[in-house]
DNA sequence: AAGATATCCAACCGCTGTCAA
DNA sequence: GTTGACAGCGGTTGGATATCT
């Protein structure tokens, strides 16, 4: 029953990869492409697990990797997304073509978490520091009941990031499946969200747009009625907009 | 210059959901 | 339906490097 281990554990290597692994790694996916990891290594005459060489190739291999700092533009998308997706960092990767979700992980907890925390935002709540918790509670009732009346799109309860992750990464698997009364339904957050570019533009194609694209288009959903996005699906956008977020 | 401390980041670990047998 | 491996994910670790004293 079941299928038969990926490979001898005993008989793998750990630890840094050397420049020929490296080039026995690239050289295979080059000519055979990525299949299963599983049979990869004996394939290309790695002693490593298939898992390692996954991981190698997806975060530090990969031609199309972006490597190099952070720009203040990947800084503000990441700690946007991340205050709606919470540690989904996968998803958040998602939307920043050529970086890893192991970078943005490192790359939260090194610099971006110090960042919040120098500017009095909690990293973990996206709120300030120097509130009590227990005594807040966000409230976006009232937007939310605007946006019901309105029909302006889905809203997103902040305390739910699984929510908002199963719908980005629904949009992602299924771009055109918003709209037929799919839309989620997390009633805390209005997602009257603008968003500005991220800075990738030369991977992605150009888009006419007079000002950033609303959150309900960022993701897919039914365009509202003074939406004046002109397409989207790829988060080409970073600049969330909170100001309609009620705190109470 | 040398040792201590802080920071960075590649890689590993363990868990979960999915899928094949 | 059950079992167990696979793929993928997030959390954590530890070695390398940078900075400080």
């Amino acid at each position: 029953m079941g299928r038969s281990p990926c490979c001898e554990k005993a008989h793998t290597n750990k630890g840094a990869w050397t420049k020929e692994e490296d080039d026995r790694l690239v050289a295979y996916i080059k000519a055979h492409g990525e299949g299963c990891w599983r049979s990869l290594p004996k394939a290309a005459g790695l002693l490593r697990c298939g898992k390692s060489c996954r991981l190698r190739w997806i975060n530090y291999l990969r031609p199309d990797l972006k490597r190099g700092n952070f720009t203040e533009e990947e800084d503000e998308l990441i700690i946007k997304l991340h205050s709606l997706l919470g540690n989904k960092w996968s998803l958040i990767a998602g939307r920043l073509p050529g970086r890893t979700d192991n970078e943005i992980k490192n790359y939260w907890n090194t610099h971006i978490r110090r960042k919040l925390l120098s500017r009095g935002i909690d990293p973990v709540t996206h709120r300030p520091i120097n509130e009590h918790a227990s005594n807040i509670t966000i409230s976006f009732e009232a937007a939310a009941a605007a946006a019901a009346r309105e029909e302006k799109g889905a809203v997103f309860r902040l305390e739910e990031p699984k929510a908002a992750a199963a719908a980005i990464s629904r949009d992602q698997q299924n771009p055109g499946d918003w709209g037929q009364g799919k839309a989620l339904k997390c009633p805390d957050l209005n997602l009257e969200l603008c968003i500005s570019p991220p800075c990738q533009e030369e991977t992605m194609k150009p888009v006419k747009r007079e000002a950033g694209l609303c959150f309900s288009c960022s993701l897919g959903l039914p365009k509202s009625a003074d939406c004046k996005c002109s397409n989207f699906l790829g988060l080409r956008t970073a600049m969330l907009d909170f100001r309609s977020l009620e705190m109470k």
